[in-house]
RNA sequence: GCGCCCAUAGCUCAAUUGGAUAGAGCAUUUGACUACGGAUCAGAAGGUUGUAGGUUCGACUCCUACUGGGCGCGCCA
């Protein structure tokens, strides 16, 4: 919020606090919106802090800051953007800022348009969101979704504040799951003609594995079981995992989630890439020969087991592709590798972690996000899900039945440690109690309220550079206020590498413009007022669009 | 048994990363439509932050031990 008034503040009270008690170098002048309403436009706890340090009174101390502060403030060019300077009880400094500071603030939204809300970086950072990454052996499920959903938007954010990130998915092309997947199309063409199989239960159980095999029966023309058993069993395999790749690209199409890149372990973590690495660990003593097999020294790095990269049995673990597709991510130069991980994979962290110390890698730039589930509750009732017996729901069925829209809405709105719950119903809902429909809403009004003034008033919004001295209501300025918050709410989410606060703030926007839309009339008999208020009105629509936009979501001009 | 995540209003969740009187939405309830989209708004009510200790000016936040829930703990991925 006014992050030029802000500074400038923040500067002459490290002068003050200096004069008033002896500040040390680098001492940290925090200076924030308060959460309450009645302590002001920005709050600082320097005296509490410092008082620490100084072991006197902090009360004292803030008003010998504010005497310092005064004058300062008088002699400067902010000074009569500071309404007041208040003390209050344990030792806050609290501001109130003059209302002309945030009207003429103002301008900058449609000045800035879409770029509205995006801030740069002195040092960005070239950062890599690996997500979803699913093993192409079904469809994508609500918990592919979620991590689809903020893997997406996350990377949004980070581009939005100044890094540059991409987003990829890798691939597991090469290991054990092919072949399972492979033997459970080909034991289900089989049974297409007639044949009882035994099936496997570690085979994959869900009814698609059928419907796949009816296809590749029509597809090859096989008609009978002696065809069936004809075809090679890598001709499965292909078909399959090709098959299925088709499936999830074209899940995540309608989910609007599109990656930047996609990376296969066959050509990645090919075999004499895999030697190579394990021959390099090998030579640094991470790698030991045990019961047949060799073993990655993990624990070496704080892991709780050293692990398997090549069995007894000759063929590698999924550890071993995933430590060379690591190292080949580092080795594209990120200076941060974020990979989006389900709960059931958080002890898989530690491992990968140790690998990259073990290769002499920064492991400070990868960083494991775990993404909490998501339960579905339909009816009121949770739907119990289990990929193993092949009962999920998809990512199709929720994007079908609610929408890309609330989907997306609704797997972004928790923190990404909290599982979450995505009721159906509500998502479904076309009543202010759904929030997306609430801020959809809102887009669509100001859109329509700008309509009629074009074309039964003949008024447009006032231009940026006015100084929009008309608006001083309440509501006005505190639909302002939220507005000026929005580069910061994306800058919290990229700290936090959690897209959460963005459809919260989202929702706070709507309410803000809600009420101000019931307070005040913006299609007035006064024309320049009705001018500024339009201006007021479209700069909403716009961190509205820019908001949805990062979020996914479509912002309706009619609904 | 060990490890990770979690526990806050009836429900779903926040709390500016240790700050002020713990805040929103939904549900409940009382009001507001001859005005730009009432598909909205205003008010009320709702709390011993799972329990017990500890750290300090100050704890939902940090530490310890419990209780209860989710997920993991393979030469599977």
């Amino acid at each position: 919020m006014l992050p030029q008034l802000k500074s400038a503040l923040q500067a002459l009270i490290r002068i003050s606090a200096g004069k008033a008690g002896s500040l040390p170098e680098a001492f940290p002048v925090m200076l924030e919106a308060p959460a309450l309403k009645e302590h002001g436009d920005l709050s600082c706890n320097v005296a509490l802090v410092l008082a620490k340090a100084l072991r006197t009174n902090p009360l004292e101390l803030a008003e010998k800051i504010k005497v310092e502060l005064l004058a300062a403030l008088g002699a400067s060019a902010i000074g009569g953007k500071v309404l007041s300077v208040e003390v209050v009880k344990p030792g806050f400094l609290n501001f109130r800022l003059s209302p002309l500071a945030f009207a003429e603030a103002l301008g900058d939204i449609p000045r800035l348009g879409a770029a509205y809300g995006r801030s740069s970086l002195a040092v960005p950072k070239r950062v890599l969101v690996e997500f979803v990454s699913a093993n192409p052996t079904g469809p994508l499920t609500v918990a592919h979704a979620r991590q689809a959903a903020v893997g997406d938007v996350l990377v949004n954010i980070l581009n939005a504040t100044g890094h540059h990130a991409e987003r990829e998915f890798y691939v597991n092309d090469g290991g054990n799951q092919i072949r399972t997947l492979g033997l459970s199309v080909q034991l289900r063409t089989k049974e297409l003609f007639g044949t009882a199989v035994a099936y496997p239960e570690d085979c994959y159980q869900g009814d698609y594995i059928k419907e796949m095999a009816g296809i590749f029966a029509r597809e090859r023309g096989i008609v009978d079981l002696a065809g069936a058993e004809a075809l090679a069993f890598e001709d499965y395999c292909v078909f399959s995992k090709d098959y299925l790749m088709a499936v999830i690209r074209e899940d995540l199409r309608l989910f609007r989630v599109k990656f930047d890149n996609w990376s296969f372990e066959s050509q990645v973590a090919s075999a004499d890439k895999i030697a190579a690495t394990l021959a390099e660990l090998q030579a640094k003593g991470f790698i030991y020969e045990k019961d047949g097999a060799l073993w990655f020294a993990s624990t070496r790095f704080g892991d709780d087991k050293d692990r398997v990269v090549r069995k007894s049995d000759g063929f590698y673990t999924y550890l071993a592709p995933d430590i060379v597709y690591h190292k080949n991510k580092y080795d594209r130069g990120f200076d941060l590798l974020v990979d989006i991980l389900g709960p059931d994979h958080h002890g898989y962290i530690p491992r990968i972690k140790a690998a990259a110390q073990a290769l002499g890698k920064d492991v400070t730039a990868l960083e494991g996000l775990i993404i909490q589930l998501a339960t579905i509750f339909r009816d009121g009732k949770q739907l119990r899900m289990s990929t193993r017996a092949g009962e999920f729901i998809s990512l199709r069925e929720v994007v079908n039945e609610v929408g890309a829209d609330a989907g997306r809405f609704f797997l972004l709105m928790r923190q990404v440690n909290q599982q979450l719950e995505f009721d159906i119903d509500l998502a479904k809902k076309q009543a202010p109690e759904n929030p997306v429909f609430y801020i959809q809403y809102a887009h669509a009004r100001i859109c329509s309220i700008l309509r009629k003034a074009r074309e039964e008033a003949a008024l447009t919004p006032a231009p940026a550079d006015s100084s929009f001295l008309l608006l001083k209501a309440d509501a006005e300025i505190e639909l302002i206020k939220k507005m000026l918050q929005f580069p910061d709410i994306l800058v919290l989410c990229a700290q936090q590498l959690d897209p959460a606060a963005l459809p919260r703030y989202m929702q706070e926007l709507a309410g803000t413009l809600h009420k101000f839309y019931d307070q005040c009339r913006v299609i007035d008999e006064n024309k320049e007022l009705s001018a500024e208020r339009l201006a007021l009105v479209d700069s909403a629509r716009i961190v509205l669009f820019n908001g949805l936009t990062i979020l996914g979501i479509t912002a309706p001009e009619k609904m």
